[in-house]
RNA sequence: CGCGGGGUGGAGCAGCCCGGUAGCUCGUCAGGCUCAUAACCUGAAGGUCGUCGGUUCAAAUCCGGCCCCCGCAACCA
């Protein structure tokens, strides 16, 4: 059961009713990360993202452009896979709720639940907006200047019966809380955690899960007219993707419960209240956590169409390259706080820390070591030193606290700590000045560049599930087989000796990161605008 | 009294949960180095931590009032 030696991480699915945005991006790339950084300890990890298809606006959404809600499904959901893609999102597989299967799973919680007898049929009523496709409560209500009932957006209601099978979402609200209780961490960050507590506390209501007024979604079973409302179906993504309804199936007993659902902070009700409710009803285990990460703001503001400021995520990758753009939403986003992004700081972000500090620090040493010593690894030979060891052990420092950071997801403090282990190699890069060495005592300048061969691989290794493209460069370039770049390695004290031995020599290294520049504000507006 | 986030040297942030030297990055200024992607290293200037009050030997950190900014189901409101 509770084999440590195996993840499963989830994203939350995407509304293809339009464009990926950012934030899609941002979800995607961080619990990429997160997935990365588990395969590197050795886990059996199992990543899984995608699409939710169902619904009214996907309905209408195809209409506007003559297409039925599948085909615009169809025609949307591959822009999603083509981003993940794009930004190296190490998926194990991309689900559509359109899937196949993933009718199979939810037709079958959705038995599991009506046999424990959470399921019952009545019909739901309420003012409804055609406008905003909901209902609201009398107390929203506000009246027009005609006397007529408006919502709060100030479109019109209607007092609208439907008939709509119920989940009693009111028998769960114990069991639940005690469930918040039991596990602390069950919901993160705290700050969401709480959201979930009042709103739970303040009573819970059965929730309408059927839908009658459109056809576009998946079939209540032995229940013509009915589609399932479309949270049934989109958290159920979650462990059709692991082999349910097949609970003996190897995939479903390895990997659920998921380890973490990565979700943005809007839909935390779904996946901590409802989820859950679900999953105790159908006799499931719960997921062992919910992350919620923030928001990303253009300079602080929201994104909108109106105000013109939308970034395109391939816009950016255009732009930027991948891995400067994964490392910079990691790095300057706490992760599961809100963050800005803008050009300037996206390339002065990447240009001090990839370019100029780690790049260049590579750089300077690969290629001093290509030059004078034809590419041979330098000796360790005689010419250590104390100040040698204490390089190392800040570089073992930073590399550690990195991976105790990313264990707890925090991200942005993990390359902190990481980054302090690039400037340690920098100070002593200087302070050894391997260039004064050549002509002085060329034994210790080989000693010195040993060590800084030994620190730029372990910071490589360690970097690898932000960067994973230009560490893989890096490490090739460094000769480190394959199946010597997980974490493990970084414990393997013999391994530089034993790459020299084997006679390995270095080529002349070219730049990993090159310096960035910020567009010309013409290409800025052609490129940036979505 | 809708909910939530935030106000810290020029800019962006950390620190606040577990009170006690205000830390980091960028920028600026002055040095150093010259191996390297005009990069790197060192030092300096610059903040009464939104505001008023309370608790305390001691508050950016805890409590209360006030002011201001921002976001709210990430998209043709």
């Amino acid at each position: 059961m509770a084999d440590r030696n195996r993840f499963y991480i989830t994203t939350a699915i995407a509304y293809p009713n339009g464009a990926p945005h950012i934030g899609h991006a941002y979800e995607a790339i961080a619990s990429d990360v997160i997935a990365r950084f588990h395969r590197l300890l050795d886990k059996d990890v199992y990543f899984l993202t995608g699409t939710d298809e169902h619904g009214l606006k996907m309905e209408q959404t195809g209409r506007k452009h003559g297409l039925t809600a599948r085909e615009m499904a169809d025609k949307m959901a591959p822009a999603f896979k083509a981003m993940d893609d794009r930004f190296n999102i190490s998926y194990d597989r991309f689900i559509r709720t359109s899937d196949a299967d993933h009718y199979t799973a939810s037709q079958a919680i959705w038995k599991a639940m009506e046999a424990s007898g959470d399921i019952y049929l009545d019909r739901y009523e309420g003012w409804y907006s055609v406008r905003d496709e909901a209902f609201y409560d009398e107390s929203e209500l506000t009246t027009g200047e005609d006397g007529a009932k408006l919502s709060p957006q100030g479109t019109p209601v209607e007092w609208t019966v439907e008939e709509s099978y119920f989940f009693r979402l009111s028998k769960y609200q114990d069991a639940l809380l005690a469930h918040y209780e039991a596990n602390p961490d069950f919901i993160r960050p705290e700050s969401r955690k709480n959201e979930v507590l009042s709103f739970v506390k303040g009573g819970l209501k059965d929730l309408s899960i059927s839908r009658t007024s459109f056809n576009w979604g998946i079939p209540v079973p032995e229940a013509e007219g009915h589609v399932m409302y479309v949270w049934v179906d989109a958290l159920t993504n979650y462990i059709t993707g692991v082999g349910y309804p097949d609970v003996e199936a190897e995939s479903f007993k390895k990997y659920w419960p998921a380890d973490v659902h990565v979700i943005g902070k809007d839909i935390v009700r779904f996946h901590a209240v409802y989820w859950p409710a679900f999953l105790m009803s159908a006799n499931l285990p719960l997921p062992k956590q919910i992350f919620c990460h923030g928001f990303l703001f253009n300079r602080g503001e929201k994104m909108s169409k109106s105000v013109g400021n939308v970034i395109d995520p391939n816009g950016l990758a255009d732009l930027y390259g991948i891995d400067p753009v994964r490392y910079f939403f990691l790095r300057e986003v706490p992760f599961g706080q809100d963050g800005s992004y803008s050009h300037e700081a996206i390339v002065a972000r990447a240009n001090a820390e990839l370019a100029n500090s780690f790049g260049n620090l590579a750089q300077r040493t690969l290629s001093f070591i290509a030059k004078n010593l034809g590419g041979v690894l330098p000796a360790v030979g005689e010419g250590g030193n104390a100040d040698d060891a204490a390089l190392l052990a800040e570089v073992k420092t930073a590399t550690k606290e990195l991976i105790e950071r990313f264990e707890k997801f925090e991200l942005s403090q993990g390359i902190e700590a990481w980054m302090r282990g690039v400037f340690a190699c920098n100070q002593y890069i200087d302070h050894q000045a391997p260039w004064a060495l050549r002509k002085t005592d060329p034994v210790r300048m080989e000693a010195v560049l040993a060590v800084l061969v030994q620190a730029i691989r372990d910071l490589a290794i360690a970097i690898q599930p932000v960067v994973p493209g230009s560490m893989a460069k890096l490490l090739d370039t460094l000769g480190i087989a394959e199946g010597e770049r997980s974490f493990a390695a970084l414990d393997d004290g013999a391994w530089y000796q034993r790459h020299k031995d084997s006679g390995f020599t270095l080529s002349p290294p070219s730049p990993i990161f090159p310096r960035l520049e910020l567009p010309a504000e013409e290409g800025e507006t052609e490129a940036m605008k979505a």
